[in-house]
DNA sequence: TGTACATCAGTGAACGCGCGTTCACTGATGTAC
DNA sequence: TGTACATCAGTGAACGCGCGTTCACTGATGTAC
């Protein structure tokens, strides 16, 4: 935890499992998801091929890290979206397209990490803090004028968006939506009226009102 | 495996095209997406490992195979959910929910098919029928009050169901739900709570209305 | 300050494994005559 | 109707490959005295 900044390279690299994690996901975004071997990872790092089993108990915790750190980057992102200037509308737009933009540079990451989310549900000492990234979208609807204490409206709203967010991350880069993208003037804008399409308009006057059974 | 429940085989199988197809998604449910290789789908369709060579190219265009079968039979219980009885809103929120629990209940499948698609995009002799689908997006919403000749909006609002549906396909089985899906009495409740924050109300007075720019 | 020594973090070789694919083959089948 | 033969659709063995992981090792570093 308390780790000194890494100042100078020491000769015994001092920061292997670091510069292990980054490798990996250098080699994610040049190679892809299936290039991503333990081997592959300690080649593109300069290091021998049981180096990281210093570093690591075996592969799959090393997948883990570079998912956490994936999502350590994206929470980041996400809070300051979060946090902008702007209309609750127009922060829940622009949180939305920070995720999606982010998936959509890094595919092959985002796939490590919603697997690496999935994978350590569950797992006591879990790694990825979706309560966190909940507990923001919640935040986002009661500022849009959701009602705190419809407890259950909220969570399903933030699932809702997230759920949305998701897809539309896996699915924008799509050829079909070429046409699309063009008329509108770029993957951005693209991105952005899908959002608005799908944002949970809790503060919008005859937007969707509670199911009254 | 019993020898007994299966007829004698002869040596010239008949359908080993379809079999080897039907081996693979048997494995898919059984032991996930890892584990499905071309030596292990032969395996598993009792046959040798170099037999699948008779029916397909390599081991990609199996996995095209699996995939499109998976779409056929999807398709099929999409088309027959759009074409129930109810209103347009009950009929799109059904048609969500068949596609969800299609992919929740065969997750390692839905995944192949949903890479098969991925990939059959721009593929001269492209196997997925991407076009059907979007077109029966864009009846249901067109049946739901949007304005037919509003194309940008019709595409827009199919792409945002499309993307809603995946995206809760996906994560709807996140343990991180549990308690909500108690709460409402089932995976299927949730789901059509969920999809009902996100399906396209455009039918609904007061709801999103197409960008005028 | 120099030295002995424990510990840490690397190395290179080796392991067994399952994989995708190719090959020469062979048994079964359909067809022309 | 029987037969020769081309074609089809299997087989089993083999190929090279990269993988995850283990092992005995070694060189560098930190520390006690």
């Amino acid at each position: 935890m308390s780790e000194s900044e890494h100042p100078a390279r020491r000769y015994h690299h001092g920061d292997l499992r670091r510069a292990l994690v980054d490798a990996a996901r250098r080699l994610l975004e040049k190679e892809g998801p299936t290039a991503l071997s333990l081997r592959a990872v300690a080649r593109e790092a300069g290091v021998s091929a049981a180096a990281p089993y210093h570093h690591f108990k075996d592969k799959a915790e090393l997948l883990a890290a570079v998912g956490e750190q994936g999502w350590e980057l994206l929470d980041r992102r996400l809070d300051e979206a979060a946090a902008a200037h702007g209309s609750a509308h127009e922060r829940m737009t622009e949180t939305g397209a920070v995720y999606v933009t982010f998936a959509l540079k890094n595919p092959a990451l985002y796939r490590v990490m919603f697997d690496a989310m999935r994978e350590s549900e569950g797992n006591p000492d879990r790694l990825t803090d979706k309560d966190h990234r909940f507990e923001r979208l919640r935040r986002m609807l009661v500022e849009g004028g959701a009602n705190p204490d419809d407890l259950m409206g909220l969570e399903l709203g933030a699932m809702a968006a997230w759920c949305a967010s998701h897809g539309l991350a896996e699915m924008i880069a799509f050829k079909r939506f070429d046409s699309m993208r063009e008329a509108l003037g770029g993957e951005d804008a693209l991105m952005r009226a899908v959002l608005d399409q799908l944002t949970i308009y809790a503060h919008r006057p005859g937007g969707p009102s509670p199911s009254d059974g």
